[in-house]
DNA sequence: AACTATTTATAAGA
DNA sequence: TTCTTATAAATAGTT
């Protein structure tokens, strides 16, 4: 880029390199800036100019944690022990136990079904087999949930109908009780009684006693609905 | 540099930020080289994608040295400005790094079907979406490898028999040579040759003229035996 | 993985 | 060094 095309090799010319020098750095410190920030990567560069000055760059300036990051990748890659790099600062063991999560995660990611492009045919068709056992696991310990829950929900349904069911007979006697007293009372003129209302609420009380068949049926459909949802979104998590 | 200025923000588009990503890297590489060797500079570059793969320069593929340079470089700095950890702090960083492995350990169980009670079903549901997905990315590749390795196997099988057929012909040549001088040999009665022997020589060779075909079908079976297994072999891999 | 319209980087000159 | 400018390179968006 510039005026003429440039052959790759040392520029003799001393001044022209160090001008050289000067533009490119700025040039590659700002390229490695970007793809850092474009693309979420881990960056970092040291330069060494001729002279021997140092220039660097690193992402969010943390040239230390990139630079431990890459020995541990290099001692995953490389199978090896790490060699301990300047004691006073480090501890082998941090370092060790950091390998080893590098080394959980990047095999986590292919259980999740990413950078499998670095994994042989008979690595993939391992990763395949487990996966496939793994999930008839899952499925099989998903139906036992599945079906525990059923009949956790059909017991109680069948607990609640009975209280309800109770509940029905109960509200039975009383009403045969207020009945006859009622009429005890019809009977006898009773003066404590406020006898005026009556007539008006024995007819619903009658009818109730017929009626009382649909409003338990309505009571019943309304405990079903309100099962239901429950049921259905339960249900709904299991849907796959 | 290219359509459109660009910002210099994460691309949030996983896939155009991958794109970017190895566009750009190549760039940055090629740039670190360029510099290293124009200005005799001495670079050392680290890139780690979003996804934890790691890329590298470095001059004269030292990385080592050049990161050690650098150690000693900002050694002086490292000692003003960072207090070197104590031992506490280590011993707590380990706490915290040996609890990070327990819990990858543990979740890893539950991506190969263990330790499945303790989960929900609304995880066992998660599990069981993301090992589908997952498994259905295996697949793919594996597919893709295997279609490459059969196409290689086609290709190399047609050299051989192009080979085959090559040598095929130059056998039929060599034994028309052989037909011709016996025959030549018995007109002219050489005194030099066994001629005693040609009479139960010659039909052998005679029939050979057209008994070679058959001859030259059973080399070709035994060849493509030969082949077979070699190809089952590679094939059985991919069996599932 | 190519292509190409643009933007960027930078070599040379001042 | 720094600025300018012509031109080579890099690359974003597209196919």
């Amino acid at each position: 880029m510039g005026r003429g095309r440039v052959q790759l090799k040392r520029i003799e010319n001393k001044i022209n390199r160090q001008v050289t020098f000067s533009k490119r750095r700025g040039g590659l410190l700002k390229k490695a800036h970007e793809i850092s920030v474009l693309c979420d990567a881990e960056v970092a560069l040291i330069v060494f100019s001729h002279k021997g000055k140092l220039f660097e760059y690193s992402t969010d300036s943390s040239m230390e944690k990139i630079l431990e990051r890459y020995e541990r990748y290099s001692y995953v890659e490389r199978q090896l022990i790490n060699a301990p790099r300047t004691p006073g600062n480090w501890s082998l063991e941090c370092t060790r136990l950091r390998a080893k999560i590098e080394l959980l995660q990047r095999n986590h990611r292919h259980y999740v079904g990413e950078d499998l492009d670095s994994l042989s045919l008979k690595e993939l068709q391992n990763l395949e087999h487990q996966l496939d056992t793994a999930l008839k696991h899952i499925r099989t310990r998903k139906n036992q949930l599945m079906h525990e829950s059923i009949s956790e929900l059909q017991k109680k349904e069948k607990a609640i109908q009975e209280q309800n069911n109770m509940l029905v007979k109960k509200i039975k006697e009383k009403e045969k009780t207020i009945a006859e007293q009622s009429q005890w009372e019809q009977q006898y003129h009773c003066p404590n009684s406020s006898s005026f209302l009556l007539p008006q609420q024995l007819p619903c009380l009658n009818i109730g006693g017929t009626y009382q068949g649909e409003e338990q049926e309505g009571r019943r459909n309304e405990l079903d609905l309100t099962l239901e949802p429950i049921y259905a979104c339960d249900l709904g998590c299991f849907a796959s």
